[in-house]
DNA sequence: ATATAACCTAACGTTAACGTCAACCTAATG
DNA sequence: CATTAGGTTGACGTTAACGTTAGGTTATAT
């Protein structure tokens, strides 16, 4: 497949964010654009790292978190030792993903309860007002 | 049903928070401890607020965010118009919440079939591991 | 009565994740 | 060729969410 490469500002549109923000993970070294000179061109796979990225972020990991989990989708360039460690890290992750999304669960039930108790008492309070009047 | 108090520390131990967060949530109004003298004490009503604080920051809201929420589960001292803004704010946040589990569950998913490729992949290295010996 | 433990306030420090701004480079355009 | 448009590098500023430390208060134990 042909590899397209996209400028700052065009990954800025795409992505919803700021150069700077770019810039700073690049500085993190959470991606990795081609330089030519001094121009920055973003890679199919800067694409997808900076996807998951913010979809950590949604989520309420850190930027050092993410980094843990972004080497699994990458895992060419890795020596045994650290590929090793990545999937352990990895699977830690999942697991605490798995339980948030549990919890997340339960507080949606949770919150819906509460929103149809808050509708009723509301509905009260409106023929309370028309009394009123 | 009677009131149980808390004092800090035993707040702290059951939450696994630091007095300092404490007195911080206090200072930003989301809990609301009963001060004799100077001592805190802290209510069923504290304990209810403080777990939901905490259940939100797991899934990466920020204080401002959840004290939006925290009115809902305390809607009795509330005027009309602030009620109704409670609740379309409550809304809002399921939404968000659930959209929030739905993208979860997705990478969930896709992190699993990561893990799954690279623990394949971890097994051809070892063999090759084994034969370079 | 004093010493200790547990609490308190006030205030400055820290870290992550950017925002903002000044000064510079450079490719393209009129 | 001058000017703009878009990119770049520092470097300092900002905000949230606490950590940390200094100095003061108060109930309890010795």
């Amino acid at each position: 497949m042909p590899q397209f490469y996209m400028n700052i500002r065009e990954m800025c549109e795409e992505f919803n964010v700021t150069p700077r923000t770019l810039r700073y993970y690049e500085a993190k070294e959470l991606i990795f654009p081609i330089r030519t000179g001094q121009r920055r061109s973003y890679t199919h796979q800067d694409r997808g790292r900076l996807k998951l990225i913010l979809q950590g972020k949604r989520f309420g990991f850190s930027l050092a978190d993410i980094r843990q989990l972004l080497n699994l989708y990458n895992l060419g360039d890795q020596r045994y030792t650290q590929y090793l460690r990545t999937i352990e890290k990895s699977k830690e992750r999942l697991k605490t993903m798995i339980s948030q999304r549990d919890e997340l669960s339960e507080a949606i039930e949770d919150l819906k309860a509460h929103l149809l108790h808050g509708e009723q008492e509301l509905t009260k309070l409106k023929e309370k007002r028309i009394h009123e009047t």
